[in-house]
DNA sequence: CCTGAAACTCCGTGATT
DNA sequence: AATCACGGAGTTTCAGG
C-alpha cells in the first residue's frame, strides 16, 4: 500500500474532524471530489482505516477517574477466559497481554475511587485466576492523540 | 446536562460510525433530520462530545508494536518540563501522571522492538530528571473501546 | 422540543480523457 | 488516476405549532 502526499492531507484531515466533507478536503488539496472519493475507498479497503469514531467526553459523563491496573495471573490460568470476564466488565477499556512484571495490564475508567475500588474488588478481584493486582491511577492525563502521519 | 433516550442512540450511532449521515439516524429514531441535527448542536456545545476522528490501523502503516512506559523521575524533576520533552517524541501517544510505582506513565507505538529500543534509550531515558524506566510490552490487545453510554 | 419546507451543499457513479 | 456532469441525498436554517 502506497500513501501518496495527497493520501495524507485526506488522512490528516479526517483524524482530525472525521465529519470533514469530501468536497472540502477536495477544496484544499486542490482536485476534485470524485478524485478524493475514490482515494479514500481505495484506503478503506486497504484495512489502513479502522473506523471513523465521535470521542466521548468521560467527564463530562462523570467518568473522572482513569487507572492502569496490572494483573498477575495464577500459573493455572486460562487467558482466554480472563478476556471473557474482563470484557463483560464495561469499566475496562483496554485490555493487554504483556512481558514484564503483569500478565494482563488493563485500563479502566470510573466515576470516583470509589466507584473504582467497588470495580476492582467485586469485578476484577474476584475473576478466577486471578492472583495479584497492581493500581496506577492516572491523577491527570497530558498526552493523548494517535500516531502522526 | 441531561441525556434521554434519543440523544443516546444519536451518540452510540456515532460513536460506532462518526459519518452516519444525520437523516439516517432521524429514519432510524423516528424523527425529523432537523430535530436531530438541533441535539447534535447542543451535545456538541455542551462538550459532551470530544470530536469526531478517523481511527488509523497502526500496523498497517508499520506500527506493530505497542508499549507502555512506567517513568521514575528524580526527586528535582520538574514535571511540565518533561511532559514538554516526551511530546516531542511522536511515538509517545498518552501519557499520565500516575500515583503507584511511578510517577509518569506513557503508552508508546512502535515500528518493532528495535524501534522501540531506539526510542526507549536514546529519546525517553535521555530526558532531563528521568532516572529509571520500566517497560511492558503489548503481545497482543484483546479490548479497544470507549465507554458505554 | 418538534416539524416541514426551502436553499444550499455534498455524495456516489458513470462516462470520458 | 483524474475530470465532468448529474440525480439522489444530506445539511442547515427558519417559521411555526
Amino acid at each position: 500500500m502506497k500513501i501518496d502526499g495527497i493520501d495524507k492531507k485526506i488522512i490528516r484531515s479526517l483524524v482530525k474532524d472525521a465529519r470533514t466533507p469530501i468536497l472540502s478536503i477536495a477544496r484544499e488539496v486542490g482536485i476534485s471530489g470524485a478524485a478524493i472519493h475514490q482515494r479514500l475507498r481505495k484506503l478503506e479497503k486497504s484495512k489502513l482505516i479502522d473506523g471513523y469514531h465521535m470521542k466521548i467526553n468521560q467527564s463530562s459523563i462523570g467518568y473522572t477517574t482513569t487507572s492502569f491496573v496490572g494483573i498477575h495471573l495464577e500459573p493455572t490460568a486460562v487467558l482466554s477466559s480472563i478476556i471473557k470476564r474482563l470484557k463483560e466488565i464495561p469499566e475496562v477499556v483496554e485490555s493487554h497481554y504483556t512481558t514484564g512484571n503483569y500478565s494482563v495490564f488493563v485500563k479502566i475508567l470510573n466515576k470516583n475511587n470509589q466507584d473504582l475500588m467497588r470495580v476492582l474488588e467485586t469485578k476484577i478481584q474476584q475473576i478466577n485466576g486471578v492472583s495479584k493486582i497492581e493500581t496506577f491511577v492516572s491523577l491527570q492525563q497530558q498526552i493523548d492523540r494517535q500516531i502522526h502521519i
